[in-house]
DNA sequence: ACCTTGCATGGTAGCGCTACCATTTTCTGC
DNA sequence: GCAGAAAATGGTAGCGCTACCATGCAAGGT
């Protein structure tokens, strides 16, 4: 003789009670929040009027459970601290914060096994949409991300060969101006000093490298890098093993701007003119490195609109409107700053 | 006579298959990956052997909705991009990886409105904890906060009157022990820079006062804040605007790092001697901080270790075991360098 | 007048899982 | 050896919602 309701659930409202309410079917209250459209104008208010005074608010697990298709955005980046994911994070969140969609993030911590495992916990969970960063998945990921029977966006990169849907940059256009312009700015010994080696910085160093051998200035020993985390204590450290190895160095391209600020102050605390002595290119163009002195020259990445996009195009797909492009490339841009005006 | 699962599910395997073909109740199998302890050993192993070949992951959403809990952590944080907020997160991201809970974050852009809104939605997911930055909530939110029938650790402050738990340090101590270094060193018109006036930087700024009416240094003209977003360029302005308001200022308390830094460039650039003619402090000390030329003074915060700590109370209380301190003031330590060292 | 079409609405039956209450088996204690 | 307790296992009935399939009714075609 006890309610039903007392036992578990504790008590909110439910879709029933709404209904009941509004003296209507509960699938029509469901419907009337889902497609107003297919509901006639009086029901509707009459519904709207009942779900305010319960304050209603929808189970969305019930939901996910009824319609097999929860409505969660599944997030996957290398790193939560690194300013460049983060900023990518923040263009998701804010361009679904207004919508139904939640977002489950993972961090993957640049491991390839950790991304297989989360993109398992998350595909299980049949989420509206995937958003991975990089094009680098171990095959069994890219399996499971062309299985997951919904929209995938990659970003952070461009190519050819997307899973679904990609946008991002080109790191190896990137890394080639960044070294074209030193080279143009007269600098000869142009060294590249990175961290944390993953494929976007690989691609980098891979533009560096070209840009360098067609003006016939590429020596090995110009390359400086390490796997550990990049910091900007790091970029010290890396810009003193470049000098001792190569000690004619005139210029380096820093994987990232961090590096790039670490390098700075390395060549303040020795004494070494910039841009005079040694030019400084960075990568991604954080705001630290146009208020630098001297300000720093370096690679504009659009970071927060690569989220935006991500979010726009994946939503479109969800509609069933594909955008004609599946592949978006956002660019960069060179910044010219102080250090490297020559 | 269409077999019920092929209508809707997507035909992944489900409690029912695994318990077939483990030869027990499904009853049985979900005890023997939820409580092991109350399965004998057979069954447990020859249960584990079906989940294994049939690769079964447990739905979230149906075990959500029969069990009235959902194993979510709710995480509110007031920016995503800010350094700070980023490594909470990161350390909560880090303790709940090989836990059974997922993590829903939002983001509340400062805006206690924002907050209430979030809160309202994450709680009527009867989330199985919330962690939340701050406790300057809305009245709103703390009834909310209060019945959300789930533990409850604010971080980032500490305090006496905790909703329920709560991990941080001391904000106006912070503050204080700061303009108390600058005072000892040697300083006399020392200013507080500061951007984004939300309410921890409104503590630091009071610790930072009290320090200075204890010495007969405060001077309301010594302070200088705006209630823009913080950065770098941002230091650079505030300094400027502080130096001509001020202009024998001889040394400045900077609400961030990130300000520190732009107080720090924009000396370089008057050609202002640091620590001679001016000395900065920051606050977090960001790894920059150590490699900055001259190195700058700041106080240091565990960030990382606050959402370890969160994590780990919460998941104490989940389990039945509340901590005997609900209040944990992780501290902070003022480290000296370069740029106070006059 | 009849049938078809389309729209608005509702009833029923699950989605995959767990809470609650049996039921069976095994283990005590005397 | 047996009553009684404890442990192991299972059956049933939902959790709150939506897919699917009616149903009823007005509009249009012949």
């Amino acid at each position: 003789m006890t309610k039903p309701r007392s036992r578990r659930g504790g008590g909110r409202p439910t879709i029933a009670d709404v209904a009941r309410k509004a003296g209507v079917g509960a699938i029509t209250v469901s419907r009337a929040l889902r497609e107003p459209g297919r509901v006639s104008e009086d029901l509707r208010r009459q519904i709207q009027v009942a779900v305010d005074e319960l304050g209603y608010i929808p189970d969305p697990n019930a939901r996910a459970l009824a319609s097999a298709r929860a409505e969660v955005f599944g997030v996957l980046v290398p790193s939560l601290t690194n300013n460049v994911f983060a900023e990518v994070v923040r263009g998701i969140y804010d361009s679904l914060s207004d919508s139904p969609f939640r977002i489950q993030m993972g961090n993957t911590h640049y491991s390839g096994l950790e991304e297989e495992r989360l993109l398992q916990l998350f595909a299980s969970q049949r989420p509206a949409a995937l958003i991975v960063a990089g094009i680098d998945q171990t095959p069994q990921s890219r399996k499971l991300l062309e299985t997951a029977g919904c929209p995938v966006v990659q970003v952070m990169e461009t190519g050819h060969d997307p899973v679904d849907m990609l946008v991002g940059f080109s790191h190896f256009d990137g890394g080639r101006a960044a070294a074209e312009h030193l080279i143009e700015a007269g600098y000869r010994r142009i060294g590249f000093i990175g961290a944390r080696m993953d494929p976007r910085s690989q691609r980098r160093l891979a533009g560096y490298r070209a840009a360098m051998e067609a003006a016939g200035l590429f020596d090995p020993r110009l390359v400086t890098t390490t796997p550990l985390l990049s910091s900007v204590t790091l970029g010290r450290e890396l810009l003193r093993d470049a000098l001792a190895k190569m000690p004619s160095l005139d210029g380096v391209f820093c994987n990232n701007d961090d590096i790039a600020l670490g390098v700075l102050f390395e060549c303040r605390r020795a004494a070494i003119a910039v841009p005079k002595a040694i030019g400084i290119v960075g990568f991604n163009d954080l705001d630290m490195m146009q208020a630098a002195f001297p300000s720093v020259t370096s690679v504009r990445t659009h970071r927060y609109e690569i989220g935006r996009q991500a979010v726009a195009m994946a939503l479109a797909a969800i509609a069933g409107r594909r955008p004609q492009q599946r592949v978006v490339d956002l660019g960069f841009e060179l910044i010219r700053r102080e250090s490297t005006a020559r």
